[in-house]
DNA sequence: TATGAATGAGGATTCATTCAT
DNA sequence: AATGAATGAATCCTCATTCAT
């Protein structure tokens, strides 16, 4: 009925902003309203209340807002890959790589996508992407025969692991040791699915 | 000094039992000391409280409880495993046949190791576990080169998804199925550390 | 000192529109400010409590703007009988064909009438007015002898219920139905305040 | 499966008591968790909750507590009676009657009935209660012709708008000025329900 | 006039924990 | 060894109201 105004994007983006980094901090299952409008400056959680129509709600604006930023970072580097082998690299790659730029908001994800489970989808989104890359990459034969489900499963998962790892890190590490692990993984990864050796290329 | 006794033992037992089932039915967050009493059958919380110093002192035991029958079934398995290769294969796939011995087991167990966070020795131990094999593989020449520790990390989150998923699933999985899984994802793994060409054999 | 202007009048029989029909659906105890902001269009409640100095201010323009339809529609009937008991059945008849016309004017009426309590006027108003027609009815014989105040809170309190009754039926009676209850009603009143036998009449 | 303690009964008749006079105190809709604890004497609201399963629960055992007090007062005079018109007669002069002993119950138990709507079956059960006895009388001739529905509705209103009014008056009518308003009521009812002329006797 | 943001108190409820018995 | 009652903080959320714009 009504844009939107300045000042309530701004909030929103305020409290989003509070809640990804508190989530960081303490984990999905202890962040709380309250803390939440601490960290944010504000003086009452009713704000908060004001500005979303619930938990839900304020945790769904966190996973919009992360994934947008990340995709704003990772898609350039996708679609600057050519085949499917360099693509999911590429993606693994700028996932790790991500960690030295928004860590709080990596930790925050993988903790929403671990716990928030059922409304989440992103999780089902990015498996399902995999998974399609995986047979369309197969139907091309530039991987090996494997169920794309599980292998797809695995994968996500073990980047969520890396990253969050790395995101979670007392001290977290420089761009060249994410470059390192990042690597690490591809390599894995590339392993893993790559075509037998009698197989052909792309 | 008193040793304890073997009412001590029970309810404690009884109250571990009780946490695992409500873990796995409502998730970690959300399962409380009412739910773990109600459903253990006592008629107050004071009882956990009682026989526990705390909540994390519950999911510790939960942890330990769930670890040792794990390893009961598991460990067979990997000793009548010959060489470090068979040795992992073993332990990813009756790692995933647990799922169909023990479900919410697996589902809690893997709820508590992502949430429970620092205090879970649970995870380094296997985190370390794998290192080391990929250590000590790699010096014999039956595994490539890779970083061990970011191998493990991968490996060892991506089993966890699989089971999860799989012990999640709203008509689980019977035998036959649980044992595909576990091929496909041993496979995978065989594939992503295996030597290269050139290289030696076990 | 300003006459309140056109926007201003309008405004608050917005709210006042609004008001009435949020209590008569979710009754006065669960009415907020928020709900009737909703239910006309009003962006915020700030609005509302610009427009009316409180909660009781809202509450007893409602009451009044109600009051008002009711008279507008019952004065004609009462004014057209001739004779205290014909009037004292006009009453009773109209205000019970009242739910026809204005169904949720007549919940929310009552909802305020029984709830609001104390500050309302009208609701002594009403009173005295059947205590003085009483009254007034006793001393040309046309009623027999009874306590006027309480018989008039008996009949005020009975209408009540018969009509909150009716506005509140899932499938709202129709006008014959209507018209029926009120006879009834009317009949019972006029039996229960005749004069005895002896009498005299009017 | 555990028989209530005693301390349990108790403490949910303390909390029952308090919340009875709160209700008729302040009403209803004002009537909270934090003001019955406090009246009661507790120093949280988590009391109330821990003896209770929710505010319903807490209301309806209210209405259960005071029904029992005005069933145990109320039915001797309504059994002493003979006849269906000498046992409504009872009935209306003894609940009269019952304020000078109860009046918050009283107070508390219309508040109630009123607002609780759709779960109070004490309020359908005493229009049913009055329905059937005035069907019965009609059917004996001591009654004459009417819509025992509606009359049902018109009086046991009318009875607690006397009641109400008379409990919380300022200063609270004796024993005498309630008899005298009960039999006022009573010969009303009579009066309204009176065969005609011609018509039998019981 | 009107708006939307902000406030802060208060709503019911659940929590882990303690303690007397 | 166990119970059940009690605690009080914390949970999310809604409330009527105020205020700068």
């Amino acid at each position: 009925m009504q844009a939107k105004t300045f000042t309530e994007v701004g909030r929103r983006a305020q409290i989003v902003t509070a809640a990804i980094e508190v989530i960081a901090e303490v984990g999905y299952a202890n962040a709380s309203f309250s803390k939440i409008a601490k960290h944010a400056g504000l003086s009452s959680t009713g704000m908060i209340s004001y500005h979303f129509a619930g938990k839900d709600d304020l945790l769904a604006a966190c996973v919009a807002e992360i994934e947008q930023v990340t995709e704003a970072f990772m898609q350039p580097h996708v679609d600057a890959a050519v085949g499917h082998v360099a693509q999911m690299r590429a993606y693994v790659e700028s996932n790790v790589a991500l960690v030295g730029e928004h860590p709080a908001a990596m930790r925050t994800l993988i903790d929403l996508v671990q716990n928030a489970g059922a409304q989440a989808e992103g999780v089902n989104g990015r498996l399902t992407l995999f998974e399609e890359h995986f047979r369309a990459g197969q139907a091309v034969g530039v991987f090996c025969s494997f169920d794309p489900r599980t292998v797809a499963l695995a994968f996500t998962s073990g980047l969520d692991a890396v990253v969050v790892t790395a995101a979670a890190a007392p001290e977290p590490p420089d761009a060249d040791e994410l470059a390192r692990l990042g690597r690490e993984l591809a390599d894995l990864y590339v392993r893993a699915t790559a075509p037998d050796p009698e197989g052909g290329s792309e």
